[in-house]
DNA sequence: TAGATTGTTAATCGATTAACAATC
DNA sequence: TAGATTGTTAATCGATTAACAATC
């Protein structure tokens, strides 16, 4: 009954927006031939993927780049500011806390917490760095619904347990683990080696060895 | 002819190695079932995946955690080194440099590069950086397949030209702007705020506001 | 041999593409 | 009206799942 927007069409969502920002600037209206170019998308695709969200599209003239942008907004849910948590602020913490593109984009740092006794109390961007032990009361007290786990890979499962249990229940996990999360907490993972080691392998294939070599295990 | 392993199959591998080198100090073998709970996946899925790999698993015991390992690094092609260029030393490209999970996981950093004058000189573990100018030389000298790209959204198209221009064929892009490359090269998105946009659709979703309310457009 | 678990097949599901009628 | 471009349909493609014969 329900509008379900396919998980694939989600996911593009953020694309359409971004390409849809730098755009702004220059042109009122915009077809889909254009903006799939821009997106690295087919026409067809843009087209099937925003037809989802309802029908913003002027036949014979193309979209209306403000009002793609606003609609696309509003069904990623930005047209409110979502309070956010970082865990782990060393080096890749302290750079998302510095980092100025949340703000604009619907988002906001509500706190970073560590464990490291040194750096609780520092601050970073005006934000305190609090002891994890806080965090259950702050994502009560602040309706917390996201948290980034930005620890090292031993401490990431215990982190995620530790956001469940405090009540969050989206987790953006950059820690280099695979951690589980009960079923009513979305999860996503992002990972810098995994991300290169999908690039190696399609260098390799390229570069012709393609077939591993079969293993003799009987002499 | 050759075997062709499926895009999402290749996305999972990384995962399933790290599963793996989580678990190789505990156990020689593991079933389908056990690996695939690891991996927050089914089972069927799991040795679908592997048995594109070939065929390393023994019935009626399992895998081999230690050969099954060995099989999918030479599969992801990290058998060898790949040398890795950064370029933007911000925050971000800082802490990507500082990490140190790059040598031991088939990664190496060949260079860091930056426009800032400022910056150029400075090292960072020991690696200096380096002006972009410098780039189209080092790639060739060094064979560098990798780029990783960690500047401003505004820089990232230029540096992607700058990049492709030098003979980089694979690239990473942490910049949160989308951009286009020749098909020959292999392209990678990563962006923070991507993924915080994916969490607010589910987050806003799940607590009922499920229906855009229609425009009216005429009175 | 009996029990366990893989590898593979066939069925299902979902996503992409191509084409074109609808319509601005 | 003629030209352009959307929204939608049907066809294709690829990925996931379930089930079970093969086999350790």
């Amino acid at each position: 009954m329900s509008n379900e927007i396919p998980r694939a069409t989600v996911e593009r969502l953020p694309r359409y927006l971004k390409c849809l920002e730098q755009l702004i600037q220059h042109k009122r209206t915009i077809s889909s031939t254009e903006l799939a170019h821009l997106a690295n998308l087919s026409p067809a695709q843009l087209r099937k993927d925003l037809s989802q969200l309802g029908s913003y599209g002027i036949r014979g003239v193309g979209y209306d780049v403000e009002q793609l942008q606003g609609e696309i907004r509003r069904e990623l849910g930005l047209t409110r500011d979502w309070p956010v948590i970082v865990v782990g602020v060393g080096n890749l913490g302290s750079a998302l806390a510095a980092y100025g593109g949340f703000g604009n984009r619907g988002f906001e740092i509500a706190g970073l917490y560590d464990v490291d006794p040194d750096r609780i109390g520092d601050n970073i961007q005006g934000i305190e760095i609090r002891s994890l032990d806080r965090v259950g009361r702050d994502v009560a007290a602040r309706r917390v619904a996201i948290g980034i786990i930005t620890t090292p890979a031993v401490a990431a499962q215990s982190t995620a347990d530790v956001l469940v249990a405090a009540g969050i229940s989206s987790i953006l996990n950059f820690a280099p683990a695979v951690i589980s999360v009960p079923s009513h907490v979305e999860l996503r993972q992002v990972d810098l080696s995994t991300e290169l080691q999908i690039l190696a392998f399609y260098l390799q294939s390229r570069s012709g060895e393609s077939a591993p070599r079969p293993r003799d295990d009987e002499p």
